[in-house]
DNA sequence: GCGACAG
DNA sequence: ATCTTGTCGC
C-alpha cells in the first residue's frame, strides 16, 4: 500500500493546528510561483518548477526546475504526499540563491481542506513562509458571497474567496490562505497578480508561469530551451540557471 | 447507500 | 495531472 491514509490524516491534523492565519508581517518583494507537471505518458516522473517572481516588475529573477520519479499516487485530500517531496526540493534550491523571504504560491488549497491542511498551508508550515493556494476546482468549503465576493467557508470561518474570469466567468480560480496571511493580504496580491489581458481566464502570474515551465521542462530540454528564448523578455536573470536534468 | 473528490 | 478531438479567433 502506497500511503496510510491514517496515518497521513493524523499528520494534517497535527501540522494544521501551526497554521497561522494573520497579517504579513513584513513586505516580501518576491513571489515563489509552484507547480508539478508529468511527463507525457509517464505519470510517475514530475518535474517540478519554482519560479522568483519580483512583485515590482513582474520579472522572473530566479527559478529552478527538478525532475524525479513520483511513486505516491494521487488521492483527493492527500495530493501533498505526492507532489511535496518534489516542490520542496525545487523550492529549497531556489531558496538557497534567493537573499529574501518571498510568498510562496502554490498550485492547490490551503485551508480550503478537509483537514485544513491543503498542499500549500503543508508546504507554508514545513517551512515556515506565508503561502496561498490557487486552484482551479473547489475541494472542500461553502461558497458564500459576502462583500461582493464569493468567498469559501471552511468551519465557520473565512479560508478564501473565489475568482472568476474569461467569457461569461466560465472559468473560476479557488484562492485560499496558505500560512502566515490574512484574506486582506490574499486580495492585496491576487489582485495584482492576474494578467489582466486574459481576465482571469489563466491563473495569477507566477502559478502561470510555474505552470507553463513545468509542462515545457516535462517535455523535454529542448522545449524548455526554446520556450526560455521565446520568452527572455520575462526574465532578468544574472546567471543562467539550466539545470533540468540535473538531477 | 450515494455523491463528491486539489493535481 | 495527461490524452483526445474539434472549433474559434488573432
Amino acid at each position: 500500500m502506497p500511503l496510510d491514509l491514517l496515518k497521513a490524516s493524523r499528520i494534517q491534523e497535527i501540522l494544521s493546528k501551526k497554521v497561522q492565519i494573520k497579517r504579513l508581517d513584513y513586505r516580501p518583494k518576491t513571489v515563489v510561483g509552484l507547480d508539478i507537471s508529468y511527463k507525457p505518458g509517464q505519470d510517475t516522473i514530475g518535474c517540478a518548477a519554482a519560479v522568483a517572481i519580483r512583485l515590482d516588475d513582474l520579472k522572473i529573477i530566479d527559478y529552478s526546475i527538478v525532475i524525479d520519479e513520483v511513486t505516491i499516487p494521487y488521492i483527493p485530500g492527500f495530493l501533498a504526499f505526492r507532489e511535496m517531496p518534489l516542490m520542496f526540493k525545487a523550492l529549497i534550491r531556489l531558496l538557497k540563491r534567493l537573499n529574501e523571504k518571498p510568498v510562496l504560491m502554490v498550485n492547490g488549497h490551503g485551508i480550503s481542506h478537509p483537514r485544513k491542511l491543503g498542499i500549500a498551508s503543508h508546504i507554508g508550515v514545513v517551512t515556515d513562509l506565508p503561502s496561498i493556494g490557487v486552484a482551479g476546482k473547489l475541494l472542500y468549503g461553502d461558497i458564500v458571497r459576502l462583500k461582493g465576493r464569493d468567498m469559501i467557508i471552511v468551519e465557520g470561518i473565512i479560508a478564501g474567496f473565489v475568482v472568476s474570469g474569461g467569457r461569461d466567468r466560465k472559468k473560476s480560480y479557488y484562492i485560499s490562505i496558505g500560512h502566515k496571511i490574512s484574506i486582506e493580504d490574499l486580495e492585496y496580491y491576487i489582485d495584482r497578480l492576474f494578467e489582466p489581458e486574459f481576465h482571469c481566464a489563466k491563473p495569477p502570474y507566477p502559478i502561470h508561469i510555474a505552470d507553463v515551465m513545468s509542462r515545457e521542462a516535462a517535455r523535454g530540454r529542448d522545449n524548455f530551451i526554446k520556450w526560455i528564448s521565446r520568452n527572455k523578455h520575462l526574465f532578468d536573470l544574472y546567471t543562467e540557471h539550466l539545470e533540468i536534468f540535473s538531477n
